[in-house]
DNA sequence: CCTTGACTTTCCCCCTACTGGAACCTGTAT
DNA sequence: ATACAGGTTCCAGTAGGGGGAAAGTCAAGG
């Protein structure tokens, strides 16, 4: 029986830690002192305070630490976890890679004296008039994450209808306001037949711009088109859309095509 | 001039979050309604926005990105944080890559049926009785971190006072608790000359087992130790210490070898 | 037996970067 | 005038503890 410090100091856990883990059940002491509150640890609980360590350093988080120990007989459970855990580290090991890369372009920009937002410069934007189109869509409040599914739902059903597509897949934001969990978007594709499940998209006066590369650049389209509708005097005039002319299934993320339409007035 | 919700889509950023960075000073509406407490947010703002969000995913801090923001001007700054951010995010890269071939073992061993602890079994204890010593020592409450620091220093008093080292540098823990921040530890390695700024270190009956790898083995063989005296009915009489027989800046991690020893005594 | 000092207890607040919800107020379109 | 969408503030909660206070407990020495 170890008290809480000469517990903590072979485990190398301080104390605190150790009354934390009493607290959310992920180690409870063997004996505690019901007169004092005093809490006492076994040796053999030890290779518990091991394990925990060792999937610490995995980043596992403690709830999945303690479902581990809970089915601490089944080695089945760990092996998913660890199985689970690696392949996300892989992504995570990828993704930070292209971090460095993007790291590092940031840095000679920089050394180079221009500005690190300098790549704003490059995107241009124009007046255009868009043609009336016929459209098949879906429109709901999604997750902004389940995306794809929704578009893969909807080339679906062009496919069983047979519909014929005349362009690239458009999507249409009707939501005032950001709110990824429940985004009030239509997604939606060109065709030729005016059946039931398609609607007339009008044309419409729009400033425009392309994006090229991955999609994260998005945002700065926005906003370049944003300060040139401010600077020309244009007020929004209806909901944007984005006209996705490369499919990021087939393209290097770096050549991927977008264009973004804002419908405009001009102010009074 | 754009309402929250409307500069909310256009950033990509959702109204919670810019209530939040007002609320800290990292971006405050350019003008706010004194009657209704509207915010109200500026097209110009959007790069500003576009930059926060480029640093989040780069991992900095708010904190740091106010940094970044408030000396806007000289990008002296943010290049000396960029030249950071990337020299920590490539040595995480390198610790992910072990943990990757570390839980790549594990996965191996669950799948050969083997215990994920069994790695213990390994560990063998001995009784040993340890040979009386002179040693030049540093004591001191120090952060765990800091630890090769006062080693060098040890070290280099050796040399101007041109003693004669015997042994392996040791390192021996006084204290009764695992507190991090303010360890006390004495550094000692073993000399010939008995002069100022040595003392005896005396020979003792001690429970000894040696770890072959990375240091962080290290709690894994006091856990052993620990149970091995339980099993033979021995308590501890004195303080732990370890030797360390390899230098760890030579040595491949997987090679060093580092003694525990925990001073014992036979229970009555 | 008493004291001292080290150890332990519970309790509360703090950290990051937000999210969710409640209660209430405002702006705009009909 | 009336909805109702959009805005406001405030409070609570997240993960994994750290810091510190006030008070109780243990073991050793005198």
């Amino acid at each position: 029986m170890l008290s809480i410090g000469s517990f903590s100091k072979v485990a190398n856990i301080t104390t605190k830690t150790l009354r934390y883990y009493d607290e959310i059940g992920l180690l409870k002491p063997c004996y505690v002192d019901s007169d004092s509150g005093y809490r006492y640890y076994d040796v053999t609980q030890l290779e518990t305070v091991l394990l925990i360590g060792r999937l610490k350093a995995y980043d596992f988080s403690l709830d999945e630490i303690a479902r581990v120990l809970q089915g601490r007989a089944d080695s089945a459970l760990l092996l998913e976890l660890l199985a689970d855990k690696k392949a996300r580290t892989e992504s995570l090991v990828a993704s930070y890679a292209d971090m460095l890369i993007q790291i590092g372009e940031d840095i000679s920009n920089l050394e180079r004296g221009s500005d690190i937002m300098s790549y704003l410069n490059d995107i241009s934007v124009k007046l255009t008039e868009t043609k009336p189109m016929t459209i098949v869509f879906i429109r709901e409040k999604m997750n902004v994450k389940d995306y794809g599914k929704y578009m893969r739902g909807l080339y679906e059903r062009i496919a069983e209808e047979k519909l014929t597509p005349l362009g690239a897949p458009i999507s249409i934001y009707h939501s005032e306001e950001f709110t990824p969990e429940s985004y009030d978007v239509e997604i939606a594709v060109p065709v030729k037949e005016a059946v039931k499940g398609t609607r007339d998209f009008p044309g419409a006066l729009c400033a425009k711009a392309t994006l090229k590369g991955a999609y994260d650049g998005i945002p700065s389209v926005y906003a370049k088109i944003r300060e040139w509708m401010e600077q020309e005097g244009y007020t929004i005039a209806g909901a944007c859309f984005e006209v996705y002319l490369t499919n990021p299934a087939e393209t290097p993320e770096g050549e991927n095509l977008t264009e973004v339409y804002i419908p405009v007035r001009k102010l009074a």
